[in-house]
DNA sequence: TCGAAATGTCAACAGTGATAACATGACTGT
DNA sequence: ACAGTCATGTTATCACTGTTGACATTTCGA
């Protein structure tokens, strides 16, 4: 257990993540201007991650938990929504968070769903036990019983919610023109037409 | 113009760009290794290429004519379609192709989508003024005109749909595990999901 | 044929991740 | 209070990277 502060810099592990966690292309920060940067050695860094890659991995770990507390605000209390306007209102409510972190955050989101994005996750175990799986079929479910949606969703409609949403932060984060609107709309055009999705018959 | 053939290596350019072709990881490729395994001094490239960055846009370029190839082909034929069935095996077909580019070519897939694809995007000018913008539209639009779907798609309409492509490719790209099923049916749900959204009423 | 342009080599620079050997601050048990 | 041990830092160094400038050679056109 680290003491609040240590001797010479006091937790430089967590400073260095701190630091990681500013830098504007964190797949591409440099561990020695990140030490030097606090007035340490490039070495002493490695006192408190094995390497770089391992630093990288830490700040997706990171970054994970600040997706799905993002995602537990927006789903709100688990109760089941009484109301069909309440469970809308709960999709819409993920959507704009999963939307409003590729736009509050860019850096860390390329770092968790870029190119190396598959292996953080992997290698951190963070996606396959992770309740970020959950809140969507929660979600889509509760549609179902407010009886906005005729039959239970199934898992192939988890999926494809889940494609739509990310699909949509992935072309806003890659500055896709069409994608750039007002946050709030994308969220209710994308959630809308995955409810018309699930209603539609047949 | 360079001959076919020129007098050290002959045409190290097109050898360049396919090496960096076979990469596993393009973007993370070193342009040292590549030229000495090429026989040649690393300097060499610089002939070529003014940077590192200018060789991955080119692969970029080429990556997407790759892909902008795929949809022509899966687009088919410019004819409106006559039937239903064949608007729907259109949109299909598009699916497919998007799906299928990145389940063959990850490395060239995670050079155009990750993180910097943006910005090679963006600096080839290779979306804004690309015909893929237009092939997804003009499938929904044959959608509507063989009476699938009610309404006339909007862009708003063709936008989800990308979203939806997209998200599934990125997710299928991301192995994640529900996304991971034979392409053809991913596509196909996809598909199916996307005309359902269009059609429901309301 | 001869000069210019294209294309390569060589040598060097600064910057990177990483490691081994060493130094020192800070805690811990007696 | 002290001695020892561990945690944490420094120094020096390695191999590797992108990139550049000066030089060499090959090819091609006037």
């Amino acid at each position: 257990m680290p003491a609040a502060r240590g001797f010479h810099h006091g937790n430089l592990r967590q400073a260095l993540l701190d630091a990681a966690l500013g830098e504007p292309d964190i797949e591409g920060l440099s561990l020695r201007q990140l030490a030097t940067g606090l007035g340490v050695t490039p070495a002493a860094a490695y006192r408190h991650f094995a390497s770089r890659e391992d630093l990288l991995l830490e700040v997706a770990r990171f970054g994970f938990g600040r997706l799905e507390s993002r995602f537990a605000q927006a789903f709100g209390i688990s109760q089941p929504p009484s109301d069909a306007a309440q469970a809308q209102a709960r999709l819409h409510r993920l959507a704009c968070a999963y939307l409003q972190f590729a736009d509050d955050e860019p850096p860390l989101w390329r770092l968790i769903f870029g190119p190396q994005g598959a292996a953080y996750r992997t290698l951190a175990g963070l996606v396959d036990r992770s309740s970020s799986y959950d809140y969507l079929p929660a979600a889509l479910l509760g549609l179902h019983r407010t009886g906005v949606v005729p039959h239970a969703p199934t898992e192939l409609d988890a999926l494809f919610a889940w494609s739509a949403v990310h699909g949509a932060a992935s072309l806003r984060a890659g500055r896709v023109p069409g994608a750039l609107m007002p946050l709030d709309d994308l969220a209710r055009e994308v959630a809308m037409r995955i409810v018309r999705s699930l209603r539609s018959p047949l």
